[in-house]
DNA sequence: TATCAAATGTACCGATCGGTACAGTATTAT
DNA sequence: ATAATACTGTACCGATCGGTACATTTGATA
């Protein structure tokens, strides 16, 4: 058993905090001081267990990863569902996440994204965040080149393009969830927009 | 004649100097240190001519949406032109704005727009970055509301919806540009986004 | 040439940034 | 009980933040 004084938090629920900070206000922007009061810690106990910042933030940012995106890709292998179905219903998943807070927030990877290209992110936390938003856009460009309904539209001749413009729209989605505007309002962006790449 | 020590640097040219920190870092990240130093003046210099920084960043947006957002207005309305033709050619003049750096800027709108969310920015400028952005998504409902080709392919009924959607797509190529994606491959989001409304 | 307004450069202000030293307190092993 | 260990709270570190006081320099006016 380990020695010595027990943690007064869990760490879970405290990096998840810890997530909800960087997903509002970015790498930069949540200060050390708002992080630790979200994740109800002091900021000694979240250096020891954390390490620093950065490290908080990549682990904040796996999270993110693997809550909020990488689960929601199953919808995508549905069998009996209709190609496009598949594909509304996995995009209208992510729309969801960018909406799901009171306090609008968009969406973390894009949002974090913006601050990499100002150089304010270290290297390996750039590479975290531009490896996540490229699993999107992979998965939906794996789908359009193998999906059997996808072959016989011949849509998996312009897979890439198509998963391009589909990662364009939910980047584009993102900052008008952040901005306010409601789930409603973005899913006729995500009709048009599988228009747009051939489907009706 | 103005009396005392002139002015050793050019308002405009600082003013434009100060634009690009803001559009590159966003109004956070954008340090007084480094506007000054990019604009080639000193601090008090930069406080007695513009105020605060506050002031200056409003001033740098304004600027903004005058030489880079309002200007491509023209390309809507060459009359002779059919429809779809004069929104491509639209959509792409911003696309080259989101692209025209070589350090990879994006849109100076969408940029800010996304620390109005997380409160870093004061109303005023807030309020000026929200009235920027809503004109772009304005002058193409116009369009589509208004115009006689419009009309004749039913596009006016929808037309708030189908701007909104053209509107989301220049947000999205705006972070995509963030990332270093080329005008070259952006053009055939353009493309697919106005199949996606109707065109073809 | 003397005067005076305006711009400049330096040096500083308090506040906040990320990060840490250290004393105190709780817990387990001996 | 005592020692060893690990977490907590406070108080601080140097660096940087936005902003300013002030002495100096410049140049037009009188």
């Amino acid at each position: 058993m380990a020695v010595g004084r027990k943690k007064i938090f869990n760490e879970e629920v405290a990096l998840k905090a810890a997530m909800e900070v960087f997903w509002e206000k970015g790498y930069i922007g949540a200060s050390i001081a708002e992080l630790t009061q979200r994740m109800g810690i002091n900021k000694p106990s979240m250096y020891s267990t954390f390490g620093n910042k950065e490290a908080l933030f990549i682990l904040a940012s796996k999270l993110y990863a693997k809550s909020k995106i990488e689960c929601l890709s199953a919808a995508l292998n549905q069998a009996d569902l209709p190609l496009k179905q598949r594909l509304k219903t996995y995009m209208m998943s992510i729309v969801a996440v960018q909406c799901e807070s009171e306090t609008t927030k968009g969406c973390y990877l894009v949002q974090c994204q913006t601050e990499v290209a100002s150089g304010d992110i270290p290297a390996e936390a750039s590479q975290l965040l531009n490896n996540t938003v490229d699993y999107v856009q992979k998965l939906l460009e794996a789908i359009l080149s193998n999906d059997q309904e996808s072959k016989r539209l011949g849509f998996d001749k312009e897979a890439k393009v198509k998963a391009f413009c589909l990662s364009v729209t939910l980047r584009g989605t993102a900052t008008m969830a952040r901005c306010g505007h409601p789930k409603s309002e973005l899913e006729a962006v995500i009709d048009h927009s599988l228009r747009g790449i051939g489907f009706e």
